[in-house]
RNA sequence: UCCGAGGUAGCGCAGCGGUAGCGCAGUUGGCUGUUAACCAAUUGGUCGUGGGUCCGAAUCCCACCCUCGGAG
């Protein structure tokens, strides 16, 4: 069996449901897929994550690498192991947080070059300890093999939208290289724990026609499992995101998964790449948004589609933050209540409102799948 | 009753001659392949009361009121 099977097509739109299929489960798609950076999906636990039945998540590189380390993981039997959680995982290789965090501190002015890209990888300080290290990627995939991720992430270079063409160009052709290099090293073992790892590679080429066209061909011509769409504007800049998907999905087979990296910081904005032929997308926004308080609502009950629980307004609404929603948290308790645990920084609030917005999104998602195989997803996006 | 300390934004405090600031709370924003239970902005005050000195007083002087210690 295929790893990426294509069930369905949209008549009206470019949207597409399908499945992907890894040893520890069938992943329908589209699929939004929750983000557990350091083996843990913010202030939930397993058990909740069952409940909300997410069919994969995340998990990051760069945060296991430095903490608690991949050999420890290793041991520990692999990643599944370690936190308990037999369903599909991915990782992401680092190469994003070598990036923004480079991006961050040089913002905060701090002393010396964070980071260091050369040819053979790039040299970066831990945010944690300042400790010296080096990513290359070689490195970078034999960590996430012994992590052992269900779809593992090729070493790339974000490079900033605000880059000039030169270097733009230069960096695409580095994480071309790189890309080749992340192939290579991932043949050498794809089964390290015994069940079978998938690589995805990831297109660059910032804002430019040429570059991400140039780079879908690049990226497609390799023996990659699935293909990202990565690019500081990806999720950021919606409008961007939808052209660099026009430009580039005309290059990409239709028997592999396509992942645009970092989208959902509006749930509309998965509908959008979808429409756009993405099938798989992440996004910190739900989880980190609702421990600010911020929970997603329908269109229909507010025009953002969110709603801040701890404005006053909620003080004395004793609906549940969504009529219609089905979450553990909208079936037990009220807008004032959720409004009340935040005010009072009870740490229960952070939970309730991860659920919900977790929920939601994985919500929508089925409900696009649905729309797809109907072939009614233009309506639907319409409708939203 | 005496002695001492003190009364400045809702609370906790700084300012001690040039017409008021900070933290928290309150209110409102912002969140990209998570260094984020975070970050940012912002509303609140005839400085206990009355008088005096001074060009000018939260600030110096006097009286009174109140609070908290201590003594009796």
């Amino acid at each position: 069996m295929s790893f990426f099977e294509l069930i369905h097509e949209d008549k009206n739109t470019g949207a597409r449901a399908g499945i992907m299929h890894t040893d520890h489960g069938d992943i329908p798609t589209p699929v939004f897929m929750p983000v557990g950076t350091q083996a843990s999906v913010k202030t939930l636990d397993q058990t909740d994550l069952l409940t909300l039945n997410p069919k994969i998540i995340l998990a990051n590189n760069y945060h296991l690498h430095l903490r608690p380390g991949e050999d420890l993981i290793a041991q520990a039997g692999g990643l599944h192991k370690f936190m308990h959680w037999d369903r599909p995982i991915l990782t992401d290789s680092g190469g994003f947080q070598v990036f923004s965090l480079g991006i961050q501190k040089e913002l905060k002015g701090q002393q010396g070059k964070l980071v260091k890209i050369g040819e053979d990888g790039v040299h970066f300080r831990s945010h944690i300890d300042g400790s010296d290290h080096l990513f290359t990627p070689e490195s970078a995939i034999e960590c996430q093999h012994k992590i052992g991720a269900d779809i593992i992430m090729a070493f790339d270079e974000c490079t900033p939208d605000g880059a000039d063409l030169k270097y733009t160009k230069e960096a695409m052709e580095r994480t071309h290289r790189w890309a080749v290099r992340c192939v290579e090293e991932h043949k050498k073992n794809t089964s390290y724990h015994g069940y079978r790892q998938f690589l995805f590679g990831i297109i660059q080429g910032a804002n430019h026609e040429e570059f991400r066209q140039e780079s879908a061909k690049y990226i497609t011509g390799l023996d990659f499992d699935g293909i990202a769409i990565g690019g500081e504007s990806i999720g950021y800049n919606m409008e961007a995101t939808e052209n660099i998907l026009k430009w580039v999905m005309p290059f990409i087979p239709k028997d592999k998964p396509r992942y645009t990296m970092g989208v959902g910081l509006d749930p509309a904005d998965l509908l959008k790449v979808v429409a756009g032929g993405a099938d798989m997308f992440d996004c910190v926004a739900p989880t980190r948004l609702a421990r600010h308080g911020m929970v997603f609502v329908s269109t229909k009950q507010d025009p953002k589609r969110r709603l801040n629980i701890k404005n006053s307004a909620f003080t004395k609404d004793f609906s549940p933050i969504s009529e219609d929603c089905t979450c553990l948290t909208c079936k037990n308790y009220t807008r004032a209540y959720l409004h009340h645990l935040f005010n009072a920084q009870e740490l229960s609030a952070l939970r309730l409102a991860t659920i919900h917005n977790i929920h939601f999104m994985l919500d929508l998602m089925r409900q696009a799948r649905e729309a797809i195989l109907e072939d009614r997803y233009a309506e639907f996006l319409k409708s939203y």
